[in-house]
DNA sequence: TTGAAAGCGCTAACAA
DNA sequence: TTGTTAGCGCTTTCAA
């Protein structure tokens, strides 16, 4: 509980040294012996020395700040995301500075431009915007920007292979014997829905190639595709809407799954089948790319949470 | 979209003043002619000007930032307030920075300490830690502290008055004819834990003065309690306790009430009654307090959610 | 009313 | 290996 705040001034001081001499210390830098780097560390572990990221900064050095610019936390898979990043950064020596968008296209680039004036060394950003002017002014900003969920062409991307995911949902539910798929899509108000169309996409396709029966539809009118004379499987590209449909299929003994396997329906108890993501892998894959420059191979495994209701 | 990044400096050589008076008109400092003034402004706002948040930190300003160390994000009423907070900063001009502490103390004062080197605008904390050593400490920083749910002695707090929600509570179970009531005590881990001490206290003491029969058990046992021959009513400290429970009430008929009114119960369409909170008030009041020093009152008034579950 | 200058704590380049 | 110096963009004080 020390209160430190000593410089490197007051260390050379001390030390006996000149302050660029403390800076070689501190930062690893070349060109100084072991025993006056071992005092120094000495001297600066004593007096509990932390670097003050602002002065770092304007002189041109690294913020430490990492920029984390998402929709809300309404969906508790983006309240996972950001504890996994915080957690992360805090371990590295990072901080997060996290600002929503509420899927405003305005806002989101306003959050870009605050983060960008604050010079933090990279943003991670779920992307409700697109189109290629936006991706060149992203670009331009020569930050380090890591998409999330929502690609955006050119920039790098982590998360995990929606259509893979989409087909393994499908794979899921045939091998269990239903015959008829209900697709429940969200009603979505942003421009860039990338993973949700992948998502889809994959659904249709899949469906086509098995000659499967299927069906999209949205949450209001999920019920009224329930058949009773086949057996019908209900998939819900997000779990907030599996959760809301869970007791109707159970109702009409349909089986349901959804993705993003949210905290939720273990804390519920519920009986639902999702598509989980490795949260705190995405969260790492994207720290690490910005902070490292680690290249991002963008796929994050995902993997069947089997529970039974499928 | 621009990019902006242009210094006072700069601006005062476009204008052909010194550095100095271009601090003077975009600080709203005094001993500036409005003319000279109002061409600053101009040419400032022309090329996008925004001020260097690091630099001012470090020449002795403010840094504009307000730190949150919150536990984490899996009650969602940490969520919204989380939401509520970054909004009502971004509003004025702050950015947020959060931090998690997992209820951990060495954690939450390692957050802290990291906050104070930032040298942020202010800290609001929802503690898990007390104890008149830690608030000692605290008090030491001389940084704009807020806490948040928990108390901690001597140090400015917001939220809702627990003690009278819980009478509240009873009042209105009571007023339905329940005859027994079962209060789900949640596990905690902390140490401190005032808002939930308040609302236990306060529902014993208002029993006790009503006479009325009521028992205190935890989640595991609370259905046991449940007696076929006389009204029973579960009171719930946290919607998460009192969702679980909602089917086992119902099937008993039983009453029940939770604490914080979480946005998921709209989300599922329960039917849950709940005391609500005022969410973007307890965040506006945290960071007004912080910014302006504005004198906080405390409680912040709750409201009784009538859904039809008690 | 305006200008000039020092200094915050760092980074980085150059000199010794 | 070490010291010195300039400079980042601000705030603040003192002089003009």
């Amino acid at each position: 509980m020390t209160k430190g705040n000593i410089s490197t001034t007051e260390i050379a001081r001390i030390c006996g040294v000149s302050q660029g001499t403390v800076d070689r210390a501190l930062n690893d830098r070349k060109g100084i012996s072991p025993k006056t780097k071992e005092m120094i560390l000495r001297v600066a572990r004593e007096y509990g020395y932390r670097p003050n990221i602002h002065a770092s900064t304007i002189a041109g050095g690294k913020s430490h700040l990492i920029g984390v610019v998402i929709f809300d936390l309404n969906n508790p898979y983006f309240s996972d995301m950001l504890m996994s990043i915080e957690a992360y950064c805090t371990s590295l020596g990072y901080s997060t500075v996290v600002m929503f968008t509420d899927k405003d296209h305005e806002k989101e680039i306003e959050c870009i431009q605050s983060l960008y004036y604050m010079a933090v060394d990279g943003i991670i950003l779920c992307p409700a915007n697109s189109g290629s002017a936006y991706e060149k002014y992203l670009l331009s900003l020569n930050v380090p920007i890591v998409t999330l969920g929502n690609r955006l062409s050119g920039i790098p991307y982590v998360g995990i292979d929606n259509a893979s995911a989409s087909r393994d949902a499908v794979a899921h539910v045939l091998k269990k014997g239903y015959k008829k798929l209900i697709y429940v899509k969200p009603a979505l108000k942003q421009r860039n829905a990338f993973a949700q169309a992948q998502r889809l996409d994959a659904f249709i396709a899949v469906c086509e190639n098995e000659k499967a029966a299927y069906v999209v539809t949205d949450l209001q009118n999920a019920e009224k595709e329930l058949d009773a004379d086949t057996p019908c499987a209900i998939i819900c590209p997000t779990d907030i809407y599996a959760i809301q449909l869970l007791s109707i299929a159970k109702k009409h003994s349909a089986g349901i799954i959804g993705f993003d396997n949210i905290r939720l329906i273990e804390e519920l108890g519920l009986t639902l089948d999702s598509i989980a993501h490795n949260v705190p892998l995405t969260a790492k894959a994207a720290v690490d790319h910005i902070i490292s420059g680690t290249p991002i191979d963008c796929s994050v495994p995902h993997q069947i949470i089997v529970r039974g209701s499928v």
